[in-house]
DNA sequence: TAATATTGCTTCATAATGAAGCAATGAAGT
DNA sequence: ACTTCATTGCTTCATTATGAAGCAATATTA
């Protein structure tokens, strides 16, 4: 009898607290969420977000930062609203300043979600006079960025906000999940008009490092030598006296891109079909 | 002197009646404006507004789809709002149903239209309590129809609602030549990866005829013999026994698209660079 | 010093593309 | 009825791009 009690009270105590922080947690965000309604309701567009699908890379792998909502179980895109003097690109460039710290991303739209049931049953437990919980059109920006130069940054509403590999996406919010589908696959397209690489890597890097971010962008193989001469043929890389030591092999090359050309082919687009 | 009068009085009068008709047009578009003002906010969706570019073939040239307001002398796209119960797709449908009598009409988002300063002095002479003066945020969304099949349609607003080819258009109000030449940039990017004649072409066509829709979307002259083999090579095409008669020359193959085959090219992607 | 995995770059076979041409056709002119 | 002629169907040849494979050159580790 005793054992049993000494077993059960530590864990009783710990569901208790998790209850209790929980309910905390949804309190206080209840309450940032209705004190700021007002203010939202003065300086944003009604019904209009921009949601951001941030791609960084990193490890050989293709990061998207996502962030989690006090309230929430599900994570979500890093997203916001359009102020009044505002038009989507300064909203986006604004909402990832806040997000990362990083400035002059680069950033594409994508597309809109406009459907009527997006949010549907998201702020149930809010008063409908609370202003994020009006019908929202979405725009898909997806943004471009260098790993290291952006610090995930938790804001007042989020208990997380952190970068997820993309070939293993936890469960999303909404429809961010197809949100971050049809980025992906906008970046995919953009690959055969855009050298992409430029926003995704650091300022040097290897070959077979920019054959990895195509590989992982496209989910797919390529062949080593083909795309070694194909990018080479491109003629929009800068190579280095010296080579990357480290390695337990041949030391790759190290590249940057020559700004100048690599303007020059964004102008052109690199091929197209017809 | 009395030959002055008769040479003066009937120019006068002309004068006197342009600007008589001007002015009763202003005014019936203004009271009609502020009539449903009331309505509109009741029904749309604010500070959202749809533009259609809807893209048509005809005599070997590509033409655009244009209304001009009452008020005004420059020509616009045909455009609208979003009701509070429908998605972008259904609105566009909605607008263009109203507009050309089609239905199940082809359409495709291709971005979305935010600077502050787009619609800037445009209901100038209305009070700003006008629903239709506030900011819109515009989505623009192409068309692809069947010429014969669309009927252009003068709504209340406007002056005109015609077929305009691509290759003359006139002034534009706002920033719709902006909306109209990304339209087209996208139309041409498509190419590469869908085929795009179906919702173009009239059922039955000849490979000329394709070859020409072509030449005009990509704005230049392709091979005669390269554009046969590749879209043959598709293998999208059906061939009729008979050939169009006519001509003063051999009589092209009538084809048209296999639906099923077509379908199929749609999922696949024609080609894709990497 | 040998082993080894990786990289730089080339080679060869094949496919796709660009450019040109020939035969077939159908109406108009003679 | 015959010729003329622009247009079309389709093929041929040269050139380029792509796919697949391989060899030599590393830079570490054993």
């Amino acid at each position: 009898m005793k054992t049993a009690i000494f077993f059960f009270y530590p864990l009783i105590l710990y569901i208790v607290l998790y209850i209790l922080h929980a309910y905390i947690c949804r309190m206080q965000l209840k309450k940032l969420l209705e004190k700021k309604s007002a203010e939202a309701k003065r300086i944003y567009l009604p019904h209009i977000s921009v949601d951001c699908v941030v791609f960084g890379f990193h490890g050989g792998m293709l990061k998207v930062l996502l962030t989690k909502l006090k309230d929430q179980e599900l994570w979500g895109l890093p997203g916001g609203y359009m102020l009044k003097t505002e038009n989507v690109h300064e909203a986006a460039s604004r909402i990832l300043k806040e997000r990362t710290g990083a400035e002059n991303i680069y950033l594409q739209e994508f597309g809109t979600f406009t459907s009527l049931n997006r949010s549907e049953g998201f702020f149930k437990d809010y008063p409908d006079s609370l202003w994020n919980k009006q019908r929202f059109i979405s725009i898909g920006m997806f943004a471009l960025v260098d790993y290291e130069d952006v610090t995930p940054i938790t804001d007042d509403f989020s208990a997380a906000c952190e970068w997820k590999d993309i070939s293993d996406l936890p469960p999303f919010m909404m429809d961010h999940r197809e949100i971050t589908d049809k980025a992906l696959l906008t970046l995919r397209k953009e690959l055969n008009y855009k050298p992409i690489g430029y926003n995704l890597l650091p300022a040097e890097f290897t070959m077979p490092e920019l054959q990895r971010l195509y590989e992982t962008i496209l989910n797919k193989k390529l062949n080593r030598g083909n795309f070694y001469r194909k990018m080479i043929s491109y003629d929009i890389l800068d190579q280095f006296e010296e080579t990357r030591k480290g390695g337990a092999h041949r030391s790759p090359n190290l590249y940057c891109f020559n700004v100048k050309k690599y303007q020059q082919a964004l102008k052109d687009g690199l091929k197209e079909g017809w």
